[in-house]
DNA sequence: ACCTGAACACCGTTCAAGT
DNA sequence: ACCTGAACACCGTTCAAGT
């Protein structure tokens, strides 16, 4: 076996004319297979549901899809596709960043476990390297350097999925309305000693609190903290002194 | 198996070298998990192996551990047992910030799968709320207010993590700086066609470059932007909620 | 040559029977 | 009362038999 791209289209779709049912193809798995995961999270997804769902036994999807991390792959990227890369275009490049980083936020909060698939097998399918490069493509735009550019896309993609990995647990379980994703984390907290952890429990009701201005904060803060003021054409903003810049070895 | 002889003394050498086997109990069992956790990755970690290990029936377990789910929570929270809480201690906070999170990233790096257990059930045992309490009591020292302190815990711990996951992935040594050049990503990234990702193949090199000096620069990068550095030694400044640049909202 | 039912080697969890 | 072997309901993957 040599290198094998799952993301290459496969050329099989249809066996014999008539269609009574869908007719197998590695696109009806992954739909499939996506749907359940959207449905029921991501530990109710199985290859041999995909299949009694799709009709056949459990062995006739490894002509299309070769493994389980495969088609693991190969959902996330589908997933991938309900990220909006042409929305509304604000003027600011920062806003645009923020916009896509959302978008996909939203994504992966919707399907329970999605964005672990993330954190499973390398996923780097056609719609996330669609992301990776627009978002690129900003930074170039701003006259960000391209190691800083690549650096900052590669922190901004990890913390907004780390984020949606946590938002993405399970809870959509309209049994389990009690347990709710923040549920266990938020009562730990709650919880907490003065004596043990002073700083946490002076903090509590921070550290529980919105997690989508959260979220808006983060990324004005990293996006902040890689390219500090900015020449945004349009507006002029009051100059600061030469930004603070860390150490020296941010480079360039 | 076999039947066990009740006159054979129950004293047991394990399979590492000259220990007796312990009674059962819950800390064996946590035990002998983040062994095999660390041993031979997350997939490999089991109920079954660890009640085979342990050399009981799987349903023993049961009296100590309520589910898996608990199981992998406790693991994770002895695992953090090795992030060095009280190591060197430089003068500067930032510093000392970032050494608590790069041993924390050691540990994740060092346990293939560890840190996909973060974003599991939420796993928050004493260990990481010792961690957060350093965290906290590092920004407080500083100055910085409680909630852009909380927040800022957040985002650290949740990129350092997500870095946790990737480099614990099978197929990256965490000993080599690269990523191992069969790796999936670094192949999809190569071989990126400059046609269609015209910004990833310009920096395809940057992409996959450094991923030590990668983790520090966006410490540094996130700490600046949450809290520039002071210019005048000892006052840091706190931003407001939004840091002054951000205006208006993202459209969809 | 293609497809797939059945088999294989595992899981987590439960339960009734044995001590 | 405690413990646990065996059973149950699932997995992913393989393979030989059938078409």
């Amino acid at each position: 076996m040599g290198t094998r791209n799952p993301f290459e289209p496969s050329e099989v779709v249809s066996r014999r004319g008539g269609a009574v049912k869908q007719p197998l193809s590695r696109d009806a798995i992954v739909a499939e297979a996506l749907e359940q995961l959207t449905r029921d999270g991501l530990e109710s997804m199985s290859l041999r549901k995909v299949a009694a769902a799709l009709e056949t036994g459990p062995a006739s999807l490894y002509v299309y899809v070769h493994d389980l991390d495969e088609l693991e792959a190969l959902v996330f990227d589908r997933a991938l596709t309900r990220v909006s890369l042409r929305g509304a275009k604000p003027k600011d490049w920062r806003e645009r960043v923020k916009g896509l980083l959302t978008s996909y936020l939203k994504v992966l909060a919707a399907s329970p476990g999605l964005a672990q698939l993330a954190f499973r097998r390398a996923a780097v399918g056609p719609n996330a390297l669609r992301i990776v490069d627009a978002l690129l493509g900003e930074f170039a735009g701003a006259g960000v350097d391209r190691r800083t550019a690549a650096w900052a896309v590669d922190l901004l993609l990890l913390y907004v999925t780390a984020q949606g990995a946590e938002q993405g647990q399970r809870g959509n379980d309209p049994e389990n309305d009690q347990f709710k994703p923040e549920g266990a984390v938020m009562r730990a907290i709650r919880g907490v000693s003065a004596q043990q952890y002073p700083h946490i429990h002076a903090a509590r009701a921070e550290l529980v609190s919105g997690p989508t201005q959260r979220v808006d904060w983060a990324l004005d803060s990293i996006l902040n903290g890689i390219a500090p003021a900015s020449r945004s054409h349009g507006k002029a903003r009051s100059p600061e002194t030469k930004p603070a810049r860390s150490q020296g070895r941010v480079g360039q």
